[in-house]
DNA sequence: CAGGCATACTCGTATAGACGAGTGGGCAAG
DNA sequence: CTTGCCCACTCGTCTATACGAGTATGCCTG
């Protein structure tokens, strides 16, 4: 195994309080950040730095697993470890349920994914009646049972969301909303030839480390957030007609909102 | 060393492939979900584990720091592994730089504190003029130099938030914008003073891992992500008039929108 | 030439041990 | 009683070693 080029990563500072583990991860995330290792780029492997470091490979390890849980790198099996590239992002606007995007046949996201030259597919679609937790009923206002629709969205082959929606039984059983694929202009669209003329939506905003369940479902790597969207509809007799939880990949999205000043 | 109380925990499957520091972690993770353990109460001592499951030492330290990366648990040094409780979080109403907000005294962030009974604090106040990045200067309409207002936030002595406004030079310079206090009403209220009457706000938000930077700004546990807010206002002429630049401490903050539906 | 296997290299998992440093309680000296 | 020290317990850091499992490459065999 040959040694690393000189010059590309430091030496370490035994006088320093700080840990070598870390010193080494400072390195590691400097020669990053100064683009001397692109995106996508194989780092040195464990072995080479235990070389150069004069350290123990679980010291190597701890370093690593500093910049994995900053989301700066992963660890292929195998193959290495590697930079992690960014991924293009989606960017959510927040006029995208305004009515006038809501006549076209197929989804707002196959539309806008088509539209940015990306691969959009939508899985894992299931369509049931079920009991509602305690913070879906509240939110509709205290309902006992609901139509919840789940689906997970991939861009590219990539997962990048995980959305359910949940309508009470009453506006929704027996209509379109209840069969797979609502048709043009999405649940929105049949729920105002319903009768619900949509009036406005409250969107509520979190970000937190998914859970395994989440990790498993959007492929995510180490160090990785999900945004956690809860979107609810209100028609314009103030009623909530739909709450929309939606969990998505952090490195996918950019939320984008435009306020008035008023 | 007494022995865990029996039941608390349950018994590794080694005929499992799933490994051992994460079957572990799995039971640590359920029995926090369940309630077995509460908010801030006190995990056993890795010692414990290491009796409890017969496995090294560096196993159960693997299994704390996957619920670490998580945001489950944190440890304090020299007194164990404790449940992370979840701290109360700041609403964000999107009208909050309403106009009919702005009349106060005091700036929103205090007043909003106030009103939920925390104790507020603003520090680390900087107010300079100084050559922007690439990206404000994008947002800002290209401009060469700006004012940079730099604070940060605490509730209750906890850091949650630190923020930047860029403001164009020729619009900030010489006025009470460039004043550590601006006045009653804040640098919205000074704007419209000086004939920007203020159109709309354009947010941006992201959600990703913390800087090392940003970590020690704001007192980051590790598995706590950051919301990267970036607001831009606009003046009815159209013109970019202030880019504030927000990172905020993820688990102590929920953003809330409303959006009309038209 | 094509296919399969050996091999070297990669990271993943786990053990055992050592010392350091922060915390808190109890005991002993004043 | 108060002060200060010691000690037990906690997590933090680091070493050394071992084996497993995924990947890629090149050589050998058919």
């Amino acid at each position: 195994m040959s040694p690393l080029p000189s010059g590309l990563l430091g030496d370490l500072d035994p006088t320093s309080d700080r840990a070598v583990f870390r010193q080494i991860a400072d390195q590691l995330r400097e020669a990053i950040d100064r683009g001397r290792f692109r995106e996508g780029e194989k780092l040195p492997s464990e072995a080479e730095l235990v070389d150069h470091y004069g350290v123990s490979r679980m010291t190597v390890r701890n370093s690593f697993s500093i910049l994995q849980g900053e989301g700066l790198v992963h660890a292929e099996h195998g193959k290495g470890v590697f930079v992690r590239p960014r991924p293009p992002v989606r960017r959510l606007a927040s006029d995208r349920f305004a009515r006038r995007h809501r006549e076209q046949g197929k989804s707002a996201f196959i539309v806008e994914a088509d539209a940015a030259g990306s691969h959009p597919k939508v899985d894992s679609l299931e369509v049931k009646e079920e009991k509602p937790s305690q913070d879906i009923s509240t939110r509709l206002g205290s309902v006992r049972r609901v139509l919840a629709r789940r689906r997970r969205y991939l861009l590219d082959g990539r997962p990048v969301e995980f959305a359910t929606s949940y309508l009470p039984l009453d506006i929704a059983r027996g209509t379109p909303i209840a069969e797979p694929n609502p048709g043009p202009g999405g649940i929105y669209a049949r729920l105002e030839e319903l009768g619900h003329r949509l009036d406005h939506f409250e969107e509520e905003i979190r970000a937190r480390m998914p859970s395994p369940a989440e990790v498993k479902t959007l492929h995510l790597a180490s160090g990785v957030p999900v945004i956690h969207l809860i979107r609810t509809a209100f028609d314009t007799g103030g009623r909530a007609v739909e709450v929309c939880d939606t969990v998505m990949a952090a490195d996918a999205y950019v939320l984008s909102y435009q306020l008035p000043a008023t």
